[in-house]
DNA sequence: CCATAACCGAGACGGTACGTCTTGTCTTGCC
DNA sequence: GGCAAGACAAGACGTACCGTCTCGGTTATGG
């Protein structure tokens, strides 16, 4: 924080160096070692303005990950036409990510501040893409025929989440080409 | 614990009892208000023994599954040559538990137990049956030529995982009809 | 308050209503749990229109006494002639207040307040007596031949309060006969 | 602290630094600056050590008079038969401390915490002689014929203190010479 | 056959963080 | 410019757990 701030309106000031102190603090200390306290101190901010605008760790991770703070997260998924390609490009983008030892553990922090805070993985499937993002590159891959009509977009979504998070949560490395696998399985065309 | 003493070597009733409180107090209470502590407490013995025996919290909890006290998290999947009767039972076991509030609480407090403990993470994974149970019976589907030969069985049993647990981390309502779509897609006859 | 604004010059309703509520707080909840936030709203008053006018808890409550908002503190000591008779009368009066338990807590309240406030005490000592009332009455006493010339007549109020305020502080019940015994010590006679 | 003393019973290495550092946090910053914080911060001592043993800022300082760790209020008071000599001794002792700027501050600082604490009022005034000490040095006055049968003993003792105590609270210099025209008057022969 | 060593329950210890409360300052917008 | 309202940085409150450390006692084993 900069600037003594305050008066009976909220302080921009405070909360964005709030946000900021705790986006710092996840990704240094990982979700356990994160404490209020901390997060006051780093911003330079009394404990109680951030009790004030926040219940909780969670609600304050959830709002970092709605403002994309924690920017490693958040991937893009094209749409050239090409199923297999586009999901190679998207996975590609994880796969980076959750491979370096500092992106495995902030997604494994994230993972736990979801079990913990309903609010958070909401945010978590979100930023992941398999809520909107993903669930729609399919959808337009049911209409181009490259997806038998009817499938369940959603949940193959949540099941190539599910082949990274699972092996992140036990700390095995991520075979890339397995998942790689995994996706050509998924999208295969029906018999 | 019933009886007082025992000797210079380790006690199995010690044993026992921490490792019975630590199933109970996880499931009533949840991932983050279990404290070593509470578990002496409710074990009757001293917060020694438990240093003594066992690393964290997550390392209790570890053993607690390998020993199946956790109990409702034990699926079994039969193999009778019908992949997806067989798979429909095991959906079955594993949706009616995480449907149950209790369950789902259960299971997100293991999640949570696993993003700050590998060996719990391994545990998980196992105890859903990902591990073996499930890639073993893709395999023997794969011999029956119900699955292509080369199909990704250990990255199709974690992308079912994912399709149950990340609605559980964001404690939406699982919905069974949904995810057994999704696994009649996964092993519908190749193209 | 009653209503809401006025101009640039010091509000008197304000004014009042702030040492209204001290006076009210002060006597309820002891002066260890009055806090300027609680005096505030009490008053329906910004905590700013406290500060700009007052230091402290303390200037609060030596305004109310100079007031004589805390009325119970007012004890009045008649002159008929009668010196013994006339302190019995003034002492009748400080013993009722101080006997009753909210009396006597207000009495260390004030005495809490005066041991961190040094205006506080100058009044304290006023409102029972001792500065004036007393010693005047007492002065009255040598010039009419009761009291020894050069009696120590502002000592001798000093002492009968002490007699009344260690036993309320050590919160031992006051006895009044025995302060009556030592009043007539005091004044017995010269040898 | 020295060593890193613990075990199922009570460390008196720990209880002797929090008395201590007590007497000295409260000597040198006041009743009002003392926090059970800032006492645990120079006793080396977790807090919860503190309030495993005292409830309260008062029962420390009610701990600390009865060691006479605040040693500067112990006075003796000799009986050699003759009575105003003995209590001017007595009274040399209380005023060369209560002159004292600081001696003055810690006075007023346990008037604070007697108001707040009925114990540390009790033991205040054990400390100052009033209970014992003073009474049981007139009560042998009595029996010597240097004072009337029946004088009020612990009331004169109160009296006393009070001359003292009242202008400390109020921040006025004790004036000696009054005082002693007091004590003069209070054990002149009767009449 | 007795000493010794590892275990046990209990719980005090120095710490860290919790979430709440209050302080005294500052700002906003109304009057 | 005074006012009600209330956000702000700071920091104490009293509680809950952490992981380490005695303590006193029990019991199996091995010298």
């Amino acid at each position: 924080m900069s600037e003594h701030r305050n008066g009976p309106v909220r302080s921009a000031a405070a909360r964005d160096s709030i946000l900021d102190a705790t986006a710092r603090l996840l990704a240094l200390q990982g979700y356990d070692n994160l404490t209020m306290e901390g997060i006051a101190k780093e911003a330079g901010v009394g404990k109680q303005t951030i009790y004030r605008w926040w219940r909780s760790r969670g609600a304050l991770i959830a709002d970092c990950m709605i403002e994309g703070r924690l920017a490693t997260v958040e991937i893009d998924l094209p749409d050239t036409g090409d199923l297999g390609g586009d999901l190679n490009v998207w996975l590609e983008g994880i796969v980076s990510i959750v491979a370096d030892p500092a992106g495995g553990a902030l997604l494994r922090s994230l993972v736990a501040a979801a079990a913990e805070d309903g609010a958070v993985g909401d945010r978590l499937a979100a930023a992941l893409g398999a809520d909107q993002t993903l669930s729609l590159r399919l959808a337009s891959a049911v209409r181009a025929g490259q997806l038998p009509e009817g499938a369940p977009v959603d949940q193959l979504g949540l099941a190539i989440l599910g082949a990274i998070i699972v092996p992140v949560l036990a700390r095995r490395p991520i075979d890339a080409v397995e998942i790689r696998r995994l996706v050509d399985h998924l999208i295969r065309p029906a018999g």
